[in-house]
DNA sequence: TTGAAAGCGCTAACAC
DNA sequence: GTGTTAGCGCTTTCAA
């Protein structure tokens, strides 16, 4: 008597239900070409009617698939978890490609020093055919640790590694969306541009950063710079900051649109015109940029399509195929009323 | 020649090292107090100097476990993804507790109704232990599918399935937080107050409104409904039609912060000052609540108990385990400045 | 307390 | 094209 809830049919149940041996369901069953018609109309029968359905785990022992690929998301990421539709975007498109591969996406939050050595030790298991590693942090170990056991890894953002082999990243053109946005600034007349830069153990802040100073370098102005952590409070505190040291400036490129949103409180309070007094741009397209007083000029990135290609990648690089060492996704300025 | 890639030590490569057999070695690693302490030491040395990992799979195989639980979130969840903080807490929540238990979290996101099917193949399969299924909208199948093919399951909001099977649940005392709120606008003096309510065929929805009901009810009043869809846009077009149908409103309770917000924009448009000429107070305590002008009066949810308590739950239903069909955690007012 | 041995359900040579 | 067979790495009786 067996009890449905704990004993499924297994291969050998099917096969004896279609006549035929393992081996030849497990054909079937994979969409191996070189059975005959009739015989595969037969085992998908018996499939059905048992309602068979394979067992990962042994298919997992001997093929050494697992079909699933691990997204490692440290948890105090400010900008995963700040920005509003960061995270949900990357996911949707992350789920969307492994859908498409039939893969499943394994969710590693790393909270603590020791969520970290768990994680590595559940990677060293080999439970999954690839890793995506999200939003890091200064020179974080991890692309490296698992580079060298031999796992497949694909990271969002450059890891900022010096001499470490580096992992497949992919990114997006954070500088040159700074600079389209500081130029914007340059051509309607602004003369005193600051910046309220990012975390600068950040690669996205860095980089924006970066853009700025190029940008306002190449006009043969002067870099204004304060730096926040990606938060609303940090961008209000910046915000404080320069109009104390520098009371003069006319504009200010944030390097996200939450810091963005802060800065603009502060300019209210203040009593400064945006963007008659101080135009502001900011970094993201958060939902809250579209909603802000006034609205948000900012720089747009295609999340949608950075999750989905960090999939697409790893998804390559499980194959066994080789890829690219860096793929740098266009962003795009958006212009509303803020500048 | 072993290649480290791609070879990994077994249980017999420790055992040998050890000087004692493969069963050993696996009591050791799996924790068993029958073992000699010089024996046990010896193959901790050895699995340490191996740098041993069980294979999970081959462990599933044999003991029918799988050390994971999957998460199904329907993509198109308005709630989870438009409050900017509901789905990073509730996973935060779910990620500490399973991370405690050691096991893995499986993220299942179901977009299209295709996806439906493959996620319920997938579960099929019996690659998780249990099942916490977030946001359910109507009468969602899922929950009764899942529990006739014996997988424990535990639902995030009371599922609205008529006479099937009910799944537990965990969810907050939406009708409570409401009342509340409601005899908060009351006892300062309020008399025509309106709701915006959230979308009916989700639970978060009926039941807010149902507070907003009962409160205005034992207060001997006239309920005056709108409903919304918990996002912004919505929250908008809803206050435009109750300043339309009820000018005299002076108060009004917002199923959800993020609508709040629009129905403030609204109300700051139509010259109507908060909460002068009407008080709002909304339901989340997102964050952009705290930020709003003027900040909202909010009733808060614990987030994070949520994702902690669903993790226990399944837990405990995948240990075999009996739990509660319902648990319903506390929500609470918090007074800003908008009433 | 420890070891030997029997599988768990599947894939992949290899033979026919 | 199909079947036979040998494991994949582990847990778990059952004996000793």
């Amino acid at each position: 008597m067996r009890d449905p809830r704990t004993s499924r049919p297994t291969l050998e149940t099917v096969a004896r239900l279609a006549g035929v041996s393992r081996a030849t369901v497990s054909r079937v069953v994979n969409g191996s070409t070189a059975v005959t018609p009739r015989v595969q109309e037969a085992v998908d029968r018996a499939v059905e009617q048992l309602g068979y359905v394979p067992n990962p785990a042994a298919r997992s022992l001997v093929s050494r698939r697992t079909d699933s690929i691990a997204l490692v998301v440290p948890e105090p990421a400010t900008r995963m978890f700040s920005d509003d539709a960061f995270f949900p975007g990357i996911l949707r498109g992350i789920g969307q490609e492994l859908e498409a591969a039939d893969k499943q996406l394994v969710l590693l939050l790393a909270s603590t020093p020791a969520s970290h050595e768990r994680i590595t030790r559940y990677l060293r298991g080999r439970t999954v055919d690839g890793v995506i590693l999200a939003s890091l942090h200064g020179a974080d170990p991890f692309p490296t640790e698992l580079m060298a056991m031999g796992m497949p890894v694909v990271t969002s953002g450059r890891p900022l590694g010096r001499g470490a082999a580096l992992a497949p990243y992919i990114d997006v053109d954070h500088a040159g969306g700074v600079r389209a946005a500081v130029e914007h600034l340059l051509a309607r007349g602004r003369t005193r541009v600051a910046t309220i830069a990012g975390p600068q153990d950040m690669i996205a802040g860095i980089e924006r950063l970066a853009g700025y100073r190029d940008a306002i370098a190449a006009a043969g102005m002067r870099s204004i710079v304060e730096i926040g952590d990606f938060t609303r409070e940090s961008g209000m505190a910046a915000m404080r900051r320069l109009l104390d040291d520098e009371p003069g400036i006319d504009a200010v490129f944030v390097a996200s649109d939450l810091m963005a949103d802060g800065a603009l409180r502060v300019l209210r309070q203040a009593g400064r015109a945006v963007p008659g007094d101080v135009a502001v741009i900011g970094f993201d397209d958060a939902a809250t940029s579209r909603y802000s007083e006034p609205p948000l000029t900012t720089v747009r990135q295609p999340i949608h399509e950075i999750g989905r290609t960090l999939a697409q990648q790893v998804l390559r690089l499980a194959a066994g195929d080789e890829v690219d060492d860096a793929l740098i996704l266009p962003t795009e300025l958006i212009v509303r009323e803020s500048a």
